[in-house]
DNA sequence: ATAAATACACGAAACGTTTCCTGAAAATAA
DNA sequence: TTATTTTCAGGAAACGTTTCGTGTATTTAT
């Protein structure tokens, strides 16, 4: 009886079965030990309900079965699948995760970048915008969603056949003017190609287009301002739109139907994630689904890749097209019967 | 030149700024050091580029500035805000936060428990239905939201007072005839109490209620049929709907909607939770809000608090009633100018 | 029955910190 | 100038593991 109040450590549990110490971290790790030996080293370890000191063993392992995960937030459901998902595939794997909210505070995101460092996390896997983070090279990282160029390997979605998909649905679905509605920073490399993608599938299906870009600094209202002076007797000029995200075309659904359009009989709205609310229920809009489960299994698998080398820099998973009540698939079901 | 790939530690700065080992540490840790030694010191930082390695520290101190949260997932947004704010919280006092995702699956909870107890991690912060958790005593444990018994402080809003403000609303909004739509164990305690302050309330305003109380095993679809049964002629009986959740309230509101019942012309709905889609934007139907950041920074604070022995059983916060587009506020409106 | 080979528990050293005791140098007092 | 006190850097010990060289006990071969 020395402390009485602080765990027991292996020293204890090999006192208490009157064995050496490394006996006991064998039979801790498995490693083969004669029987009788075995069996006293689990008595003594029940009797006095020991558990590894996993700080000890970080600190003669240098590993921690740890992996950090830098979003801006869990708020944003978008986010929130992307931690859950991460999440379900790290503990598939006896990983824990270290979920660092950065708020896209390029400060804060360096911060916990060197905090994961100290914390000796076994890899970090980031959605950031920030392309100046340092980053220690002996700290594996993956970027998902955004790439952040210099060498580091990022998980996306096809993002430009993902735009590509999104048009043709649209011109599938009998629209003929459409439009690209976006917001969010123009150096945003994916978000250019959802651009890319989408202008590339208006113009080898014929389609009309117009684009209207936000900054992050100005508000969503704008867009109410540009589809009311599309406006012409009551009748938008669009007859198909494709929101750079799901977000924006929860919003924009509302200022439409704000705005006396019906969405979709007049106008059909095209948005791009696959979020669900709520979780298990429906699609908020129709969508252009990321294959989040795919790109978090990815991530994990190339952050904890040996051979550290062999990391492609960018790869980019198939997304799907899912119908969530803002369309009219008329056109395709006859199409396609 | 010793090792080539490894970091630095403390004896590499020692050497470096040719002082000794305890020095460092103190420059490290802010302890008062000559100023001569300290500008050394932090030279020699500065040019190896160290970093403390936080197992090291936590071997020593037994203390690692991480607590665990432990939800259900970070997909329903009621969870994700939660994990939220308690980062943000948690972020202010130089706290880390280690996500766990439960699924509300007991066994998965109990080994996070055990985990987070290996991790050495300062407290946990748990939203869990398992009342037959094990915690070892000299891990602090708060739970959120739902009580779990035990001597085990609860931070939670008052569900009491939501229920009854719910009725009030309802009431002062012109309902008469009302029900309560709930899902989930009958076992849980402040979904009980929201039920019981919503009964109170009705039976002081003097209106009449009727309760429908699914299982977790039954869909949601049960809800439909109990709301087509109280249609005649096309007319809901009720006229105010109380949802146990906004989670619920949502789908509920879409089932109305399908039955042809206008929200909130025929049938106004409050929810609970104070849930806003996409982080910033409205809410999701007029709802009783918990006053997440508060609780958040109870949990905390109860958590790190010094004397165990001062923590209070249950700290019930108060909530507030929002507009959220599902209810009609005339009434209000004529009686408060 | 003896010698050689094998198996395996033992226990010390090391991981990178913090802490505390020691002792030398500087500052004060006589 | 010498004696006493104060200050503060130095360095060893400890935290709880893992790992590896050592030595005893058992097995196999002769």
């Amino acid at each position: 009886m020395k402390k009485e109040s602080s765990s027991p450590t292996m020293k204890d549990v090999a006192r208490e079965a009157g064995v050496a110490l490394g006996t006991v971290s064998k039979v801790v790790n498995g490693l083969p030990v004669g029987d009788s030996y075995k069996i006293r080293v689990e008595d003594a370890i029940q009797k006095l309900n020991y558990q590894v000191n996993s700080y000890a063993k970080g600190l003669k392992a240098n590993k921690t079965y740890t992996v950090a995960v830098l979003i801006p937030n869990t708020i944003e459901p978008f986010f929130a699948a992307l931690a859950y998902h991460i999440n379900l595939v790290l503990m598939k794997q006896k990983y824990r995760m270290l979920l660092c909210c950065t708020d896209s505070d390029s400060t804060l995101e360096q911060e916990y970048v060197t905090m994961a460092q100290q914390n000796k996390v076994d890899g970090i896997i980031g959605l950031t915008y920030n392309p100046k983070l340092v980053i220690e090279e002996n700290t594996p990282f993956v970027a998902i969603d955004r790439s952040i160029g210099t060498g580091i390997p990022c998980v996306a979605s096809d993002n430009f056949g993902g735009g590509q998909l999104a048009a043709e649905k649209l011109a599938d679905f009998g629209c003929k003017n459409v439009a690209f509605l976006r917001v969010g920073s123009s150096l945003s490399n994916e978000p250019n190609k959802r651009k890319a993608g989408f202008e590339n599938g208006c113009l080898s299906r014929g389609l009309h287009y117009e684009m209207k870009i936000l900054d992050d600094s100005e508000p969503y209202e704008e867009f109410e301002t540009f589809l009311e002076e599309h406006i012409h007797d009551g009748r938008l000029s669009f007859d198909g739109i494709f929101c750079v995200t799901d977000r924006l075309a929860f919003s924009v659904i509302q200022t439409l139907r704000r705005l006396n359009q019906r969405v979709p009989e007049d106008v059909q709205v095209i948005g791009y994630d696959g979020i669900r609310l709520f979780g298990s229920m429906d699609y908020v809009c129709s969508t252009i689904v990321q294959p989040l489960p795919e790109m978090a299994e990815m991530c994990v698998e190339l952050l904890l890749r040996e051979n550290m080398k062999a990391k492609p820099p960018l790869v980019c998973l198939p997304v799907t097209y899912a119908y969530g009540g803002t369309t009219s698939e008329q056109f395709r079901k006859s199409r396609h019967p």
